[in-house]
DNA sequence: CGCCGGCGTTCAGGTCGTGTTCAGGCTGAG
DNA sequence: CTCAGCCTGAACACGACCTGAACGCCGGCG
């Protein structure tokens, strides 16, 4: 069994990497998360131990490219923080499990057994609201039986709106994660898409699924209100 | 340190009582949803271990009530199926911590163990002042069962009083935190707001909630008085 | 190499909700 | 009774939001 330990911390890395190849695992150590983005591309592992706060790129978005990239191979993430909403948004972002820091060594290597017996989850990660239903990774949606074609853009705005569905979340939220962080182009952008959305997603179903709240943004209602 | 378990088949439930107890916790047992729902409620736990396959109630349900309720003990949840979403189903509904059946006994009281250190945190991201209920991340308000729809401005007004529940709140304490310190409107602005408030959220439904204190400012009652 | 279509983005005009003001009526304290 | 403080319905103005259209970039294709 081939493991991939994605951990900055070098002392915590070589720990593990020691502990568990005592376990008989053969493991790999990637120290940031663009070498282990890399490495898990290349080698067919068969589970990934991911901690989240890394420097270059971050657990959250190590997995969810993998994902994206139709890498199944089960992870195990590392959450720093307690009684946060990391663990849902690490279980959100495709990972298969999660540990909060710090853990015991053997809850470690029950829980990667555990996520081993049960092979490589090819499950792509489907969202549904109402009868809303969206699969991030093969990036297709539906209303009820008939498929919506969405541009790649209508799509992750979506998605976004899909991960906080019945949550109001503000334009300026959108802009920093459907768009970038440092975008600062004109946020009526936002308005647009959403009128494409519900162009598309709502008017030809009689719905109005995406609403509005003034002075606040936008909510994706959990039931077709 | 009390724990309540909620599972219905006899014989594990029986060896996870003897199990726990021998590890110095004090064990109650429920066999069914609705029974364990009453127990949670009425006793103050540190802990509650939950089987989602329940006749009566299942596991969501029950969870989901209980953080309705405004009952944050912290919830371990068994889930039967693997690789399923019954995971994130279960973190969204508000559990703490999840485990799939089988599991091992070891790791399952370390993991209660860590709930429990976590202290029945979880900060309730909900207020709660008699039977009304206001979500200021998702800015959702509900009297009872049914939402009310609130503007920014009426929300932000409902939030302060709510986080100073009981208080007596002045009219320029209202205007310096819901407004601006620099507000030199009409003061009479905050009186417009609290009548859309009442309007909105007592008078449809028989109440009178938010009291006026003649010369001294205004107060939201604890019990829906 | 140039045309074409799709997509992301910008722009401008129109709509309508929301915040604020105002004036007159109401209420309770002294 | 009187007055200050509070309530409330109506009116107004601003700006958030919607929307159709146009622009430019890029990739596919002839």
């Amino acid at each position: 069994m081939r493991l991939l330990v994605v951990e900055d911390e070098r002392r915590l890395a070589e720990g593990l990497r020691q502990g568990l190849e005592a376990e008989g695992f053969a493991v790999d150590v990637a120290f940031d998360g663009t070498d282990g983005l890399w490495m898990a591309r290349e080698h067919p592992y068969d589970a990934i131990v991911l901690d989240i706060m890394l420097p270059g790129t971050n657990g959250y978005r190590v997995c969810a490219t993998l994902r994206d990239e139709g890498v199944w191979t089960p992870i195990l993430m590392l959450t720093a923080k307690e009684g946060e909403w990391d663990e849902v948004e690490a279980l959100d972002t495709g990972a298969d499990d999660y540990l909060t820091k710090p853990f015991s060594y053997a809850v470690l290597v029950a829980r990667l057994r555990a996520l081993m017996r049960r092979g490589p989850a090819e499950r792509p990660a489907v969202l549904e609201v109402g009868d809303l239903r969206l699969d991030p990774a093969a990036r297709r949606v539906w209303r009820g039986d008939t498929e919506v074609a969405l541009t790649a853009r209508e799509m992750s705005l979506l998605e976004f709106l899909a991960r906080r569905r019945g949550q109001t979340v503000s334009k300026r939220e959108i802009l920093d994660h459907v768009w970038d962080d440092e975008f600062e182009g004109d946020p009526n952008i936002v308005e647009v898409y959403v009128g494409r959305l519900r162009n598309k997603l709502d008017r030809p179903f009689g719905r109005r699924q995406i609403s509005t709240l003034r002075g606040a943004g936008y909510r994706l209602e959990d039931a077709g209100g």
